[in-house]
DNA sequence: ATATAAAAAGATAAAAAACTCTTTTATTTA
DNA sequence: TAAATAAAAGAGTTTTTTATCTTTTTATAT
């Protein structure tokens, strides 16, 4: 078990894929994307349709159709992708899986898994969907396997 | 989804449990550490079956038995628990899901989620089973919901 | 020795997550 | 306007995780 689902593992990889190679105005197909991110297909489909409906990133069927990200969407946080698709619980859950630890009522480990929380916090709304394109272009970094 | 498995979260609320309730030297049965922790009582019990058998804590049989943690396994990280249960994914495992991510073939949060790593390792490796006993005693942490 | 208490073991069930397949809808281009 | 392309939608399936139930084994006290 990671910290993110599989889901969400895919998801980033996939908008950090397509913001890469979209920059131009053009669109990527599923088939690359799922590809070149080493994700299962029809899985990832289902992914990005959810992303799609909420705004994340956009989607244009038919002949050159595909999968692209706007200039807004490519200044978002990686944040919006996680709470997308796994919701809040890793900005704000107790390390234990407590429902009312907090301040005044605290898991043992309250005080040291909140500053893990803080960095996960920190680094997920700080990190934006566009932000890697131009290492990624250049091949400093990898998304694949 | 939270940072633990269901299976660990109630696995180090019970280890922290037992500790703190058997420094006398006594044992404590399934049905009040389940009860106290609020977690499934069957559930619980195979979870403390398998530390069990792997001698991270221990237990007797028949009336006054249950289970209690010698003083050797007081001493031990709560890593150990964690990685009996979630295995090692938890400490070196990329954030995005790639198996062959590494220095020289980075992800893109490579770096960042590094030290999220490291806190979440340090944290395991620095706390004990039997840490808290005082505090937990006293009534200065909770175990429960 | 026997009764009893309590965990171990094994088998099963329910729920959630991960993954697949088929059909429909929208868009483009010939 | 017909054919082709590509995502959306809907309906499964499989696997993993979480949870339960029943029977067996072991230790203790009487």
């Amino acid at each position: 078990m990671g910290v993110f689902s599989k889901t969400c593992e895919y998801a980033m990889r996939a908008v950090f894929y397509i913001a890469h190679r979209t920059i131009d105005g053009s669109r990527v197909g599923i088939k690359e994307i799922a590809e070149q991110i080493d994700s299962p297909e029809p899985f990832l489909a289902k992914i990005l349709q959810e992303l799609s409906r909420k705004g994340l990133i956009q989607s244009v069927k038919g002949p050159n159709g595909g999968f692209y990200i706007d200039e807004i969407c490519l200044k978002r946080p990686l944040a919006d992708i996680v709470t997308a698709l796994d919701g809040e619980e890793i900005f704000s859950g107790c390390g234990m899986g407590l429902a009312h630890c907090s301040e005044t009522n605290p898991c043992p480990l309250h005080k040291e898994f909140k500053k893990i929380r803080n960095q996960i916090t920190q680094m997920l709304h700080t990190t934006t969907i566009g932000q890697f394109n131009k290492d990624l272009l250049l091949g400093h970094l990898t998304l694949k396997k």
